[in-house]
DNA sequence: ACAAAAGTGTTCGATATACACCCATGT
DNA sequence: ACATGGGTGTATATCGAACACTTTTGT
């Protein structure tokens, strides 16, 4: 009996202020009816990214997203079926394109990951695993920006990380700090929303990269 | 044809201030005569864990060292006998573990990792992966621990840090900040060796838990 | 005595945190 | 006019970086 090999994705985002993961119910046993990380085998002539690309694309529609490479698990007893090894990914979709994912299938919907389910094999376990990779990268990178749709508030961007790392944060210093990196072009554009208007913004990702270089990161 | 799961060890050590990394030579194609990270098949009842920790003792006799999870890797292309996935580890070993890893097989030895010849298959990135895993885990834990015996110096620790860091450190701010921590326990040993003699020190795992818990990581 | 490594404090700049009020719009 | 979210500056504490001399041993 060889070793099958999958790869399970672990994929979310932000709704109004909510941190939530896309789940698929299961159809077939084992776990029949249990809320499950959408995934699926490793076909033979695909790199794991590309099996992790195919599987984000067939199960939610969405491309172009963030997608980072998580973990492997290769219990012995994860799938009773027999021996499975999974390498875990985490992808990060912003609010616009997580509106098609959850619709297309009728068994795919967003949970908050405050309220899930009971999730199927070790699955409980892959989530929590991404989450605490989110929250730590959250810190000393630019990941948050990729939850966000092109141009956002700097209000968006706070929720973003409040909602991450369950926190509030200070306003002003937030902004200080985001202000200094410099990575953020204002647009000659407002958006109104209860308030006084809002400038959008937009993120620079060459400006970014200038400062990765450099070795400059995220002082969060 | 099923997909074929591998793991390969990364296994560094420190000898007279110089980061090394074990590695083996291929006695068969492809790649024969090339040197490469040890590795192996993993065996159908053993977790990814069990078969990196199994391969390890194989190949250089030496057990209860750090070891962690690096990344998964599986190009279509990786080897030319087949399709494989490897899920790649990291494990460090102190200098005294390390004498008797290199001398057990004829074919395995330490390499400099500045002067380490080419590597099979896709080691090489699979090598550097695991050094800028391991340059980023020095600055926010204590991995650098794990690189040396029971008892040390404090110049031991620096040259550590250090060798892995590949710049020189100031001795009293390293001091302070490692003093800070209050996870060294002095000991009423000294060691002498071409100078004054220096107190030796005992990592204390016990208190370094309770600073985890803390959140309070390694300023570095 | 001298060579070689160990040990020890202070100053300064940068960064993180705490904190409160006015502004522009919609109803 | 009032409710709602947007926008702005200052003071303090903490942390990291730079920097030089004395001490203890072996030869």
């Amino acid at each position: 009996m060889p070793i099958r090999v999958t790869v399970d994705i672990v994929i979310f985002t932000i709704q109004s202020g909510d941190l939530q993961v896309l789940l698929v119910r299961r159809g077939i046993e084992p776990y029949k009816g249990r809320w499950a990380i959408p995934g699926g085998f490793v076909l033979e002539q695909e790199s794991l990214e590309q099996a992790a690309l195919r599987e984000l694309r067939e199960e939610t529609g969405v491309t172009d997203v963030y997608l980072e490479q998580l973990y492997s698990f290769g219990d012995p007893k994860r799938d009773p079926r027999g021996r499975t090894v999974t390498v875990a990914w985490f992808a990060l979709v912003d609010a616009e394109r997580a509106l098609q994912a959850g619709t297309d299938a009728a068994e795919a919907r967003w949970w908050s990951v405050q309220h899930r389910p009971p999730l199927a094999f070790d699955h409980a376990s892959i989530l929590d695993y991404a989450l605490e990779r989110l929250r730590n990268k959250l810190e000393y990178t630019t990941v948050g920006f990729q939850l966000l749709p092109d141009k956002f508030t700097l209000g968006d961007l706070q929720k973003v990380y409040e909602a991450i790392l369950g926190r509030a944060l200070d306003k002003r210093n937030f902004r200080r700090k985001i202000g200094l990196l410099g990575i953020l072009k204002p647009l000659d554009e407002l958006r109104s929303e209860g308030g006084r208007p809002a400038r959008l913004h937009r993120f620079s990702a060459r400006k970014f990269e200038k400062l990765k270089d450099k070795g400059i990161l995220f002082p969060f």
